[in-house]
DNA sequence: CATGAATGAGATTTCATTCAT
DNA sequence: GATGAATGAAATCTCATTCAT
């Protein structure tokens, strides 16, 4: 027995992913405004009110790609820091986990950097759920940095605003990985960003 | 006499200047493809027609207000960093002048900031002059690290992707700067970024 | 069982038809430039957005009713000319079978007239189609006469130019008969005309 | 002395004629709708605004452009079938008048002959002088119908549509010679006019 | 008189969303 | 639930006409 999942749970999850998979695609490709609910509909194999039956509206749809990603990436680096034993050690883990996951989910990427800046300078008033789900990396990045601080081994500085630096740092170099084609060499472009950022923050 | 400027060309100036200026803000206000061609028509308090008699689409104008930005920008940027003496000088003055640029001319900024990931991602195959805009800005970089690796002044790095990235970088402290209520000191914005940048790629 | 028709394509043949028929009368009325979808969505019943279901643009419903009146014509003509025996029977079932047909189809006659001296002058050059529909009408002029050459029925006289007279003189003569309030004979309306050519060409 | 025209009255005219002269090409190339005023006053070479001091509207520029060369035209056949003895002879100087005078002024033709059947069709409530003018054009034919019948030399038949119908021919024939770019010798066209149509109506 | 910048009504087309089947 | 035809608001762009200079 599936404790608490109905077949109609199934079902409605299965679409659900399917149209976000979809979706993610197509909002890669065109970003939000130009993407289309009838292509949407299309790749995802089904009739464009079916989309609807899903999801409330475009917007949505396009918050669900982005959430879901947002929140898959979240998990992978928390798991990759917490495996991590210095300070050092756990800020390459950050940069070196979002490299790759990024890498391995392109769409999504370029979901997450080109709306990025949008969320931002516009925010979201209606939606305010996303600035936690940013916040949520640069908090991580800040507690990083006081354990070092605490350790001796990183300078103490304005905490959260160099966070936020490194976090958009990182931000801008996996931007430069993905979206170049010659580079694939994930572990170089790592070791780019660790040396300069912990060049930078080290005591 | 009147060197070569007749009194069309003031009107002309006159016009498209104040178009380019309502433009501004209202495609910082809401993007490009959110802001319509009647808001910055009645922003700039001429009929919609008139908005046509000065650029030929909406996207001009959008190009327009861009291009001018950053070309102003840039100019900027140049005359400071070209008055600073060593590396470690001109890259606080690069730093500087677009950060103290940014924080005169935010409306710029907003546009800039959340439409460069766009073109980034999405290319601009029809106005290619654009990636060469951007370039300049890294270009200048590259020069400024690569004279003080001469001098001694610098590590040697991936000096192009290392340029980038302090590119990214200042775009990013710009943002965090410009876009927090809180935050209005110039110098400090500076100092942090500059110190991080500093000791990242010092020797 | 329905042959190879879904109700799917009933319902688009059902909608293609009244947005036809309504666009032929909206047409007739003003002309194609005067022509707005509005007047022709409201003529129809449809909302405007419906038409552009069904038709990609304006200028398609344009050529969709001249074809589809050219091609029903052309049909009909050949019909009757085929049956006739003579070089003059099957002159005389030209002019008749045309006459006869625009009568019965005003509204296309009006387009029809109204525009093809457009696309002669103007040309099409994007849609080279037409060309053809219009050549093939002049074309079967040419044949009967080409018969009647043969069958010493008719004299020998520059038989393209002749054709593509006649061809013009019918569709002159039924401007008249089709626009003149007053002329609702088609019997007496094809004498005169036939009377007038078949003794021009006649041996 | 010029009697009756002041200076004010021949710069009028001047401007006039420089308008429809520009304007009759304009409309020659593009049609009445397509063309732009715009392009009108720069073909004159006078700003938008003269054109208006001129012609209250664009409409009335593209009538007058229309009634200019009608007039014209009707003066130079009435000339030529003046001239001429017998109605076989007056007959072939109104076609071989026409047809030489549209092949002098092929602009005026491509108006005339692409506008006619909607003025014919759409009628002009509002300018009813058209029908006059199109009309004088078949009467004069007319006249030399029906003085062929009371000379013998021509049989009766329905005379006014008989006369409407041999314009209209003379009409496609110019078409034919003025838009076939082959087709130069007007001597050959209206040999082949007049043989159809005088063997067709003569006794 | 002549100019040409400014106007704004109006046209085509798109597409998120709804709803009857 | 699933469908996809239908809707209509909204956006861009054009151009005949006006009028201050």
């Amino acid at each position: 027995m599936h404790p608490g999942k109905t077949k109609k749970d199934v079902v409605q999850e299965f679409r659900t992913a399917g149209i976000l998979d979809a979706a993610r695609g197509v909002f890669a490709r065109h970003g939000f405004q130009a993407a289309t609910v009838d292509e949407i509909a299309e790749a995802a194999g089904v009739a464009k009110g079916t989309v609807y039956l899903y999801f409330p509206s475009k917007r949505d749809i396009f918050l669900a790609t982005l959430r879901a990603g947002v929140l898959d990436l979240h998990a992978e680096v928390e798991r990759q820091v917490g495996a991590a034993a210095s300070a050092e050690a756990r800020i390459r883990a950050f940069i070196h986990a979002r490299l790759e996951y990024c890498d391995r989910n392109r769409d999504f990427f370029r979901i997450y950097y080109t709306e990025f800046a949008s969320l931002q300078v516009r925010g979201h008033n209606d939606r305010p759920e996303f600035q936690d789900l940013y916040n949520r990396q640069a908090v991580l990045l800040e507690k990083i940095l006081g354990e070092g601080v605490r350790a001796g081994e990183v300078r103490f500085r304005n905490i959260p605003r160099t966070a936020r630096l490194i976090y958009d740092l990182t931000r801008a170099a996996i931007a430069q990985h993905v979206l170049d084609p010659g580079a694939t060499d994930i572990e170089e472009s790592t070791e780019i960003v660790c040396d300069l950022v912990w060049r930078g923050i080290a005591c």
